[in-house]
DNA sequence: AGTCATCGTGTAAACGATTACACGATCATC
DNA sequence: GATGATCGTGTAATCGTTTACACGATGACT
């Protein structure tokens, strides 16, 4: 493949000058200019991004490790980061870390060898040795959904508690006294800040929190399944069930729908996590939505600050409460507006 | 940060034996072997991928453009792809064209230019300049689920003329007589493809084409939407509306539930593509579902070996009908035995 | 007219790995 | 014990860029 030496030599000027062209990094005359385009041209030259970047210790590109590619949530997430980074001249390389730490060790590993300029990184469960590492040896680093206890990292992430607030009163209203929440696990931060602010939330609203109604997940559909299935054994099953995200909403589901219940007759079900098909599930889904867009956005523009060297605040948003009609009927509260539930 | 002269330096050996012990390229004294390690570990070494790759002219890395990242179809394969290209120890780095031709040349260009060892590409509608260029210049390329007229790129896809068949002849066997459909793209050939097997299934049927029930999508949930608006104020409006891929029925399914039309009672609908919350919709949506697995799985196989330089022939898998409610109760068709929908 | 910025360009040294080639030591073979 | 194969190791070239430095030409200012 053609180099910046063919191009030169092909342009009759020194491989500087092509370089200052492509880049343009120093003023070239015009002349110059059109002739090196030209051999560019009828070379088809493409640049080696791989000796630039071993040359200047930048690869423009930034790794991203998320919880679970079949996750609606993440892919909208990564969706969202992919078009900030495009828009400011990275590209994002992203890694599946399926829950799992070993395999969110492995892409980290990757990534920072292949030497992404920085990383986001939505930690799994446990804090591995690797991660660790990292955090210390001062690589640009970005927590994104999720915290770990202990670690000095800066984090973008959304704050569910005023909307599991919002949510409890509103069953409440609608006259449920026993209701279940899955959480995800404890060692997450998601996991253990939704279940605080369950039950905090269940006194606030003069509601007893039994501890047989505190179930715990790993926010993958088969945990929140067998979940369900352990709540719905109870002698005294909830009337509510409220799982931690959308997968383990789906395994509640499939578990409910399988032993033929109704919703909300027999059981409600709500969800941590909006996603466009709840508006079409039989009746559609109760859901707290998080800001996703401006979450990746804001993960994206806070990575890029640490890439510049700058220090960064941790950014927190609010979720928000979309009532359906999985927990009963609405009444008064109903507010929804929607379209396809994709731009 | 630390490199293999500092790692030589504290081992006391030279350059070239520690890249020996790194990558067992030649025998080593097992003594030299731990000196080296050791070193390693005590600086916290890692290997510079780009350096690497800049000598030894390949990345061990793959380019993946997919359509659409938010189409639950294309994070399965994604995930499929991944999980497969680990095995051989291969990364795989994602473009999302977002189903625009300007994106897919973006990702193309940005990836070639990062050096991947082969190119994975579901194309857009359009061949672009670029596309040509690329297939002319002989990088391992192989397309994914689509096929583009006129270029000589082994293909990996799924065929479904013969589900689409089969669904077709459910309909009839249901009393269904107008059945609409809404097809992707003309100019990709999972657009024509499927447009061409119901029309051929509907005459196999014995029922009439009709032009007016032939609509087009960009197989976006939108245009799925403006479809079924147009279908459905038709003087005789469809019995059953079949749409292209999911997201357009999820934009069918919108439509429909706005002008609070009854699913099968109304209007009955199908969609070509299977996503594990059509079992949640009420009705249960009948879909027609593709080896994403095993097309993954496939795909990956395919560019390793035109990496390897050796020659491949496409892969043409089937789909196959999933019968559930949408369309009017099955009678004795139905076969459905499924879990969470996910592994 | 002499001095000095400024401008456009070229030459060559990096960047951090891999690897061809060379070299001394060890060992088996005759 | 001389010969030559084999083994472990080191030296230095190399991959394709960017860029520090140098240098001649041009033009402005005194």
């Amino acid at each position: 493949m053609a180099g910046v030496k063919d191009v030169a030599r092909l342009a009759g000027v020194s491989v500087a000058t092509v370089s200052r062209v492509l880049n343009d990094s120093a003023p070239v005359t015009e002349a110059t200019r059109v002739r090196v385009l030209a051999a560019v041209d009828e070379l088809g030259y493409r640049p080696n991004a791989v000796a630039r970047s071993l040359r200047t210790d930048t690869t423009r590109t930034i790794g991203l490790v998320i919880g679970d590619i079949l996750n609606p949530f993440f892919t909208e997430l990564a969706r969202a980061i992919e078009d900030e980074a495009r828009a400011s001249g990275y590209s994002v390389v992203i890694g599946n870390a399926d829950e799992r730490p070993e395999r969110q060790d492995h892409y980290v590993r990757t990534l920072l060898e292949q030497r992404v300029d920085g990383l986001l990184l939505c930690p799994t469960a446990q804090i591995t040795p690797l991660v660790r590492d990292v955090v210390s040896g001062g690589a640009p680093l970005v927590f994104l959904d999720r915290t770990l206890p202990g670690l000095d990292v800066p984090t973008v992430r959304a704050d569910g508690t005023a909307a599991i607030g919002a949510l409890v009163s509103h069953l409440a209203g609608l006259g449920h006294r026993r209701i279940a929440f899955v959480s995800g696990p404890a060692l997450l931060s998601t996991g253990r800040e939704r279940t605080a602010a369950f039950t905090a939330a269940l006194r606030t609203a003069g509601l007893p929190v039994r501890p047989e109604y505190l179930e715990a997940g790993d926010f993958q559909a088969a945990s929140g399944r067998a979940a369900a299935a352990r709540l719905l054994d109870l002698p005294e099953p909830p009337e509510v069930i409220v799982a931690g995200d959308n997968l383990m909403t789906l395994g509640a589901l499939d578990e409910i729908r399988a032993r033929g219940l109704a919703v909300p007759g027999d059981v409600g079900i709500a969800s941590y996590d909006d996603v466009p098909w709840f508006t079409h599930v039989d009746p559609p889904v109760t859901a707290i939505g998080q800001p996703v867009q401006e979450l990746g956005r804001r993960a994206v523009r806070a990575l890029l600050e640490r890439i510049g060297g700058r220090p960064v605040e941790p950014v927190v948003l609010d979720a928000r409460l979309v009532v359906r009609r999985s927990c009963g009927e609405p009444g008064a509260q109903g507010n929804e507006s929607e379209g396809s539930g994709r731009p």
